[in-house]
DNA sequence: GCCCCAAACCTGTATGATATGTTTTCTTGA
DNA sequence: TCAAGAAAACATATCATACAGGTTTGGGGC
C-alpha cells in the first residue's frame, strides 16, 4: 500500500482491496481469503484482474495459493524482500559491500540480543553450526551452508522476525560471494582461524556476553569485508 | 529467486525466466524486456502465464509497466519491501516495537554514515525538514511527514542505499503510530523537546560527528519508543 | 529536411472453455 | 447407526480469443 494507491489501473485496485480486506477482517496466517468468483463480483471486475491481484501478492508470499484451494494469508516469508534485494545487487544498483555493511549492522545488534535472549536450545543450535563449520572444514560448499544457518539461527534467537526477515534477504547475495572471499583466504590456518571466529561468537552468545558478542560479530564482518575486498569485490 | 525455484507452476517459472532474462542479458534500470508475445514464444506458455509473471515483478517494483509500452527494468524501490512489513504489522506477526528496535539499529548507523559522507547540499536537506518541524510545531500531521522526510534524508545521506531501502520501507508502520506517540507528549514543553532533538541530530551531521549523531539519535529512539510504550503500544 | 498520419505493435481488460485439484454432500453397504 | 466411498459442487490453472486503447515507427506529403 502507501505507494499502491496512486497506481492506476484495476489490478492495482484489486490488490488494494485484497490487503484491505486482510485488514479490515483482522484476518492472520491460514485465514481463509475469498474466492476469485466472490472478488470478481464484489469489485465488478473481469477473473482476470483478480487473478493477476491474487498472483502478485503470492508472488509477494503474503497470501499462499494453491489449485483447488482458496488463497490463505501467509506467516511472514523473507518472499518479496529477497527478490529486492537481488533485483538490486543484479542490475549493479547495490554494491555487496553496501550489502555487508547492512549485515554487518544488523548482525552487531542480533548478535548482542541473542546473548541476552537466546533459549538454551537456541544456544545449542547456534553452537552446533559452529561445529558443523568446523567439522566440515575441507568442503566449502557445506561449511557456506552452515555458515548463513549460523548466522541465521543467531537473527532467530534475538527474538525479533524483522531481524531474521532481513538477514535472509541478504542470505541470496551471501551465497554468491561467499566462496570467492574463501578463496582469498589462501592457507588453511588462515581458513581455520575465519571458522574459529564462529566458535568465539557462539561461546560469547552461550556465556550470555552481549559486549563480547557483538566485538567478535565486528572482528569476524571486518575479516569478511576485508576478503571480499582483497579479492577485487567492490 | 533462491525460493522461487521449487515453486510448481508455470507461472513461477515464467518469474523465473524473466529474471534470468535480467541477469543474462545484464540489463539495468531503464532497459526494456521482451513484449508478452516474445515470452510467450519463448516460454512455450499462453500468454496469461506471462502476463501473471510480468504483473507479479511488476507489483514487486522490480519492472515497470505501462499501457502500449514494453515492460522496463525498474529502479531500486522499496515496493515489495513496505509490502511485506504492513503485512506483518497487520497480522500481527511483527510489533511496532520489534520495527523501532530494527529502526534504531540501523538509524544509529545511518547517522554515523551521514556524519562521515554528507554532502553539503544533504546536511542543509537535513537541516531544512529539522527546521520545518520546528516552524510547523502546531500541526502533527505536518510535523510527521517532516519528521519521516528527516529520517529519510539522513539515510540517503548515508550513500548506501540498502540502508534507505529498509528505512522507507518502515515508513508506512510510522505513519500509523507517531500520532499516538505524539499525543503521549501532553505538554507543549515535551513536544517542542522532541522537536528539538531533531535539532541535535541534524547539527551533529553538519558537525561531522558521528560519535555525537549516533548518541542523539539512540536519545530520540529512546524517547519515542518510552511514548509508545507510555501508549500501551507494545 | 520536417511534419503528420496511418499502420504495426503493445499492453489492459473481458469472456468462455477445459483440465485438474479440493471440499462437501449424499448414497450405499455393513 | 455409521462409516466408506462416490458424486457433485467448488476452486484454481491454463489456454484461446477478442477488442479497446496507448505507443512507436515508417512512409508520404510538403
Amino acid at each position: 500500500m502507501t505507494q499502491e494507491e496512486t497506481n492506476p489501473g484495476l489490478v492495482s485496485a484489486a490488490i488494494q482491496a485484497i490487503t484491505q480486506h486482510i485488514r479490515v477482517e483482522g484476518l492472520g496466517p491460514g485465514d481463509l481469503l475469498p474466492s476469485e468468483a466472490d472478488m470478481t463480483r464484489k469489485l465488478s471486475v473481469s477473473r482476470t484482474v483478480v487473478r493477476e491481484a491474487f498472483r502478485s501478492l503470492s508472488a509477494m508470499r503474503l497470501i499462499d495459493m494453491s489449485a483447488g484451494r482458496r488463497a490463505s494469508v501467509a506467516k511472514l516469508d523473507i518472499g518479496a524482500m529477497s527478490m529486492v534485494i537481488e533485483h538490486g545487487v543484479t542490475t549493479e544498483q547495490i554494491s555487496v559491500h553496501q550489502v555487508y555493511d547492512v549485515r554487518r549492522t544488523i548482525e552487531m545488534r542480533t548478535v548482542a540480543l541473542a546473548a541476552l535472549r537466546r533459549t538454551d536450545a537456541e544456544a545449542a543450535e547456534i553452537e552446533k553450526y559452529a561445529r558443523l563449520m568446523r567439522e566440515n572444514c575441507r568442503s566449502p560448499e557445506i561449511v557456506m551452508e552452515h555458515d548463513i544457518a549460523f548466522h541465521e539461527a543467531i537473527a532467530q534467537a534475538s527474538h525479533n522476525p524483522v531481524f531474521s526477515l532481513i538477514i535472509n534477504a541478504f542470505s541470496g547475495v551471501t551465497r554468491r560471494t561467499w566462496v570467492i572471499g574463501w578463496r582469498t583466504r589462501a592457507t588453511e590456518e588462515e581458513q581455520i582461524k575465519m571458522i574459529e571466529g564462529h566458535g568465539d561468537i557462539a561461546r560469547a552468545i552461550i556465556a550470555g556476553n552481549p559486549q563480547l558478542a557483538a566485538e567478535h560479530m565486528a572482528a569476524h564482518f571486518d575479516k569478511s569485508v576485508k576478503a571480499l575486498i582483497d579479492a577485487g569485490i567492490a
